[in-house]
DNA sequence: GCTTGCCTTGACGCCGACGTCAACACCTAC
DNA sequence: GTAGGTGTTGACGTCGGCGTCAAGGCAAGC
């Protein structure tokens, strides 16, 4: 099988392809023309890979459940360097999705902070004798 | 005040500080040696920008804040348009946390799956009488 | 012969938020 | 005088994962 049609059974490019074969991650064999050519064991490898990244991993970090396919291992992750990819990007994502949570409720905070100033300004602004509005409120107004 | 300083008192760089002028968000003063010249105010403005900037807001969607600072109101979420892009960021966040959740479940149980895998492997190898190690199983035998 | 379609390599573009370097001007201190 | 610290503009570099274009080769179909 040639690059396009690997790409098409992959759902991706030619480019990446080649990309990922610079970076020596899915080196291709070449027919008698220079072209690349590929088989269904690389079609797994390279499935392997976008799998992966489709979960946020780098590139990089795909490169061992790769490497362990092609040492004839059963799945890309039946090796220990995968599981410490695995491990250590569960933990990357525990951090990350910490600080966001905790950015979602200080954001959500300053959002409620700022909708019930707002409410207060609206209000006083319509006390009969009140303050006299001091400007024009961000467009509240009208 | 100048450029060294204000970056300094809002823990930033000169290079950050003319970015923001390029873009025009922090546009700035020039005296008579064609320095840039800020104020107490600007360092408002800047804050405003840093916080936001560190909460993961873009540098686009720190502006109408700014100009709601500008504008002369009490605080950048003052403005209808500040409180829209914290909803939109909230929107956001709750959709990238909730993605990063289902992954961080996803290769939790991948990582589950593929320890129970290996320790079948390893505890089918000690079985006396059992099948003969296959390969060397990547590394976990020695 | 000519177009179409697949392939090749090489190289630049993109995104955001700056970092870094070059080359220069100015002021102060020693 | 000169070294150091401040400022200026301009322009290229960074990071990852490709997209996109250029220029060319080779085969099949009309």
């Amino acid at each position: 099988m040639r690059i396009g049609e690997l790409a098409a059974r992959a759902g991706t490019t030619t480019r990446t392809l080649r990309y990922y074969e610079a970076r020596g991650l899915l080196p291709a064999r070449r027919d008698d023309k220079g072209h690349r050519t590929y088989d269904e064991g690389d079609l797994r490898l390279l499935r392997q890979i976008r799998t992966l990244q489709d979960f946020g991993f780098d590139l990089e970090e795909t490169r061992p459940f790769v490497e362990c396919l092609r040492a004839g291992h059963p799945e890309g992750d039946s090796c220990p360097a995968s599981l410490l990819v695995y491990r250590r990007k569960l933990d990357e994502l525990d951090a990350l999705i910490g600080q966001l949570t905790a950015v979602r409720e200080t954001v959500a905070g300053q959002l409620r902070r700022a909708e019930r100033a707002r409410d207060a300004l609206a209000a006083e602004a319509l006390v009969p004798g009140g303050p006299e509005p001091v400007c024009e409120l961000g467009g509240l107004t009208r």
